[in-house]
RNA sequence: GGAGAGGUGGCCGAGUGGUCGAAGGCAGCGGUCUUGAAAACCGCCAGGGUGCAAGCCCUCGAGGGUUCGAAUCCCUCCCUCUCCGCCA
């Protein structure tokens, strides 16, 4: 346990996390809080039309009731028992002691029936609750993927007065990527970087860490392994069919998808002070994603890959202060993005493709020359605002000094660089006529060098 | 990986199956004294959940077991420390 700074209690196996004492109405894995379920089914309902998911409120409602009455139940059994365990205390003859095992016995038979109850009908509630997504921002726009609203463009597509190569081309013609050899080694979707793309992979974690520290951003390598709890915590889902997260089959942990998973678990079951927050953590760490059901969707080269490393964002903050902060992640995100003289466009995500967790999420895209025909925009970062759905399952809360109650706090993330995507996207627009690519300036202290290509030094 | 020792409140540290949610110390908070401070002395002080509150429930690393009753006994797991082995 740290004596400084915030409190890791029970990290390891975070306490009650699974099967939450009894005196404990919150802990399940139910993410939205049970006890808002009857109000605000409405909005919950809406929630689920907008994002496109199947979702039975009404039984979940049900469902925490049955949980409310059983853990009422067990209160005033345990109750009981505990009245009964004081009379014990006292001298007894033969006859009275008797009777007093007797019903000592009865008593904690009643006891286990209920508790085995309650477990049944939180696995129930865990299930149906579990289910319902987040709420969304009101001014979240409504469809699918393609219905964002674009909020604005920096820069003019990149255009080139000679034939454009994609960054796959390139990267092979200039000994920066290797796929095949990642697939002999590996399999598909692993690669090698190789010469300067290595330099600039190195040099990009380092730029975007260095703005991050300015911002004030306490920097961590993390694990790149984690427990499954703390992935759920997170709100992916650590095994199952379409699961995009890679288990160890000889342990009981998997690889993680971002740092937000090992950033958000440090502070599991911890009760922060208010004054520390926000807590605004720097994540580098490798993700690796199955990428399980996206075969064929815009897969070329590193844009979608099995392995990438990346510095994320994680940011822990008081309710009234997390839009502000969704505001300012997404500016750290274009400052980044800006300083790579790329052009980019920032969205707002609609609805049908926030994923459960978030409230509301902006993408930054990347205008990419090789992207399709004649090139498009891709995400390269993404800053997402949870609220309190991911600190109710990671059970992080905070002390309000004034009213001196613990509160569940709201939790943000964003990309700060997601390498594979933004070394794709430096390569494509940096481009030259003769095959080498310009470093920006930014990245140019970090590089030692203005361009990548054979002939320059360490190509 | 092997052998041993441990995990108790913000920290250190006692703890005989019931009188223990837990001695003592430190820190913290409040007070007396003092021009002020220090020292000394007195008092308060584990956390979580629920509730307007009184209260009630839960928690001695986690999970399970024995028992009418477990911090205390048994089993499993996790973690920490020391030594050995291996290793960047």
């Amino acid at each position: 346990m740290s004596s400084d700074g915030p409190r890791l209690v029970g990290l390891a196996r975070p306490k009650g996390w699974r099967c939450a004492g009894p005196g404990e109405l919150l802990p399940f894995s139910a993410m939205l809080d049970p006890r808002c379920l009857a109000d605000r089914r409405q909005e919950i309902e809406e929630s689920c039309r907008k994002r496109g998911i199947k979702a039975d409120v009404a039984s979940a409602v049900a469902s925490y009731e049955q949980v409310a009455a059983r853990q009422t139940e067990l209160n005033d059994a345990n109750r009981r028992r505990n009245e009964h365990q004081k009379a014990g205390k006292q001298k007894l003859d033969d006859e009275q002691r008797a009777a007093h095992t007797a019903e000592g016995r009865a008593l904690k038979e009643a006891v286990a029936r209920i508790e085995a109850d309650l477990a049944v009908a939180r696995a129930d509630l865990e299930e149906r609750a579990g289910a319902l997504p987040n709420f969304i921002h009101p001014d979240v726009p409504e469809g699918g993927e393609e219905d964002f609203r674009l909020l604005r463009r920096v820069g003019e597509p990149t255009t080139f007065d000679f034939e454009a190569r994609d960054h796959l081309e390139l990267g092979i013609q200039q000994g920066l990527l290797d796929f095949e050899a990642g697939a002999r080694v590996t399999g598909n979707k692993f690669y090698y970087l190789k010469n300067g793309a290595v330099l600039l992979e190195l040099a990009l974690q380092r730029y975007a860490l260095d703005i991050l520290i300015e911002e004030g951003f306490v920097p961590h390598i993390t694990p790149d392994l984690a427990r499954p709890e703390i992935v759920a915590g997170i709100g992916y889902n650590p095994r199952g069919e379409e699961t995009q997260i890679y288990s160890l089959s000889n342990a009981d942990l998997c690889l993680v998808g971002t740092a937000e998973i090992t950033l958000g678990g440090l502070h599991a079951d911890a009760i922060l002070d208010e004054d520390d927050l926000p807590l605004k953590l720097a994540g580098i760490s490798h993700c690796f994603r199955t990428e399980a059901g996206a075969a064929g969707r815009e897969s070329k080269g590193l844009y979608r890959v099995h392995q990438f490393t990346k510095v994320e964002m994680f940011v822990i903050t008081r309710p009234e202060d997390s839009e502000a902060m969704h505001e300012n992640l997404l500016a750290i995100e274009e400052r980044i993005f800006g300083g790579l003289e790329l052009p980019y466009q920032v969205i707002d995500i609609a609805s049908g493709d926030l994923g459960a967790p978030a409230f509301r999420k902006y993408d930054i895209e990347a205008w990419m020359p090789g992207r399709g025909e004649g090139g498009s925009y891709g995400e390269v970062s993404s800053a997402s605002n949870c609220t309190d759905y991911q600190a109710r399952r990671l059970k992080t809360r905070f002390r309000r000094k004034d009213t001196k109650k613990n509160e569940l706090v709201h939790m943000l993330n964003g990309t700060a660089v997601a390498n594979s995507r933004a070394i794709l996207a430096v390569l494509e627009n940096h481009q030259r006529a003769d095959g080498t690519i310009g470093v920006p300036k930014a990245l140019q202290p970090y590089m030692g060098r203005d361009t990548i290509g054979p002939g320059t030094s360490s190509s």
